[in-house]
Formats: structure tokens, sequence, C-alpha cells
DNA sequence: CTTGACCTTCCAGTGCACTGGAAGGTCGAT
DNA sequence: ATCGACCTTCCAGTGCACTGGAAGGTCAAG
């Protein structure tokens, strides 16, 4: 009984075949069945895989982390240390870009402010745009 | 009188040569003055600029957007509507990147604890990692 | 039996932000 | 005078995550 297509895969999980078969050379979807004439043929665990990647991704992962997980996963021993781990780093960063977003949004804010008080008399270059 | 060498502009923004070099090539940073022999030689304001780059970038600004935003400054000229605009867009975009940083956060705070809580015995693969 | 959608492989290109290296010029110190 | 650290330009390569396109095979529908 044979299972999905490319296509199918692709449209069912929402990226492309070309995406699948790059996941598939870097090792990250498993080498399918093929059918007679040689069509890629999966079966639907592939589908819980490309979510996983996909929410992995979300998360700001690489795919060559998510990889790491997945061999893990694959050799059947349990990866909490190793996910805690990324998991963590991964807390870290956001924190600081979190930080720096918000810093540079009230940079931005202020001079829109700026910007805004007063009518172009009194918005002279000099006293208001080269404070971005 | 003349200021600083590429190499000591490098150091006291944390950054190297080369980078400076690409900067100048993708716009961020205007065309510096020459010493007679054809060095760069920057004056003290590049500091500034290359700090807002590096927060730009560190909020997880790509290149060009920090160049727009700088070509703004440069023109100092701008009507202070077109200024406005930009900086509003650039805000609703911040906000946005904002909202998306902390809904991440959130997820991968919330999948971290499922990885963590449970012992080995129940963190098997098929049980937590999947979570992720 | 042809059309068109789908599949195959392979190789090459994209965009971002650098980074490396070759080949050569400049400068202060020894 | 020459050494070494610095500078110059130019071209090419890296890593990530795809993406495009050529050249050809497969298959159900009309």
């Amino acid at each position: 009984m044979s299972g999905m297509r490319i296509g199918e895969v692709a449209q069912a999980s929402g990226t492309t075949a070309k995406t699948l078969r790059y996941y598939e050379d870097v090792g990250l979807l498993p080498d399918p069945d093929r059918s007679p004439a040689g069509y890629r043929d999966y079966g639907p665990e592939v589908l819980d895989r490309l979510h996983f990647i996909r929410r992995g991704q979300a998360a700001g992962l690489t795919l060559a982390q998510i990889g790491q997980v997945l061999a893990i996963r694959d050799r059947g021993q349990a990866p909490c240390q190793h996910v805690t781990d990324l998991l963590d780093t991964r807390l870290a960063v956001i924190d600081r870009q979190l930080a720096e977003l918000a810093q540079l949004r009230t940079t931005i804010a202020i001079l829109r402010e700026h910007a805004t008080t007063g009518d172009p008399a009194t918005c002279s270059p000099e006293d208001v745009c080269r404070y971005l």
C-alpha cells in the first residue's frame, strides 16, 4: 500500500517538494521508500517529523540543532538534557533580543515624537532629524 | 589633524577592519577622508554610527533596514512628515517583532518546562521529546 | 496517443553578513 | 636598509536555508 507522494506531503505540511528533498539531503528526513517508478513514498509519520522540525524552527533553532535532537531521538534516547540546554540558550538569546528591541523602540519613538512636535517651521534638520 | 585609522575604529567598536570596509561598500558608513597615503581617516562620530548599527543588529534588524534609518538621519533635510511616516513604519515593524518574540519566548518557556517536569523514567522519546 | 501534472536527479543561484587571501603600498623602529 | 605591523584593492569563499531550472521519466484523463 502506497502512502503519500512528495507533493502531497509538501501540501499537508505547508512546505515545498524542493524543501523536503533538501531536508532529506541534509539528513533531517530519512530516505523514504520508493514506488516502482522511483517516486518517494512517505508514510504518515513524516508529517510528525516535519511538524517537529517546524516547531523547532519556530523556536529559533537551526536545522543543524534540530537535526541533533532528531538524531538522538532516532537512537531512542531521551534527549531531555540536550533539549533543555538548547532551550535555555534560546531563552537567553531571546531575552537579550527583546531587551535590545525595546531599547531601540524607545529610541525611535522618542525621535518620532521630536519629529511631530512642532510644525515645519520648527522642524529643521538640525533640531530634529539628526537625533535619530 | 588626523583621526582614527581603520584598525583603531575596529578595535574601539568591537568589529573588524574587514567589516568596516564592507559596511562602507554597502553604504552603511560614508566614505571616510583619506590620509595622504590613502589610509581611511575616521572622525569620532563613526563610533556613534557603529553603535547604532550594532544595536539595530542586536535587535534583529537587517543591515538593509538599519541602512534605511541611517539614510533618513543622513538626509537631515527630509520633510518631517516623511520622516514620521518612515519612523511609524519602523515602529510598527518593531512592535510586531516584539510581539512575535514575546510569543516565541512563551512557547519556548513552556516547552522547557515540559522537558524538565518528570524524571528520566517518564522522559522517553515518545512521551517528552515530541513536545518540542 | 498526446497533453499536462507530477515526479526524478543534478547543478547552480539567491540573500544575508561577513570572511579569507592574494598582491602590493606605507610607516615607525631597529 | 629592512622588518613587521599596518594599510590598500579586488575577487572569491563561507554558512544557512532554501530556490530555480534544465533534462528527462511516469501516469491518469481526454
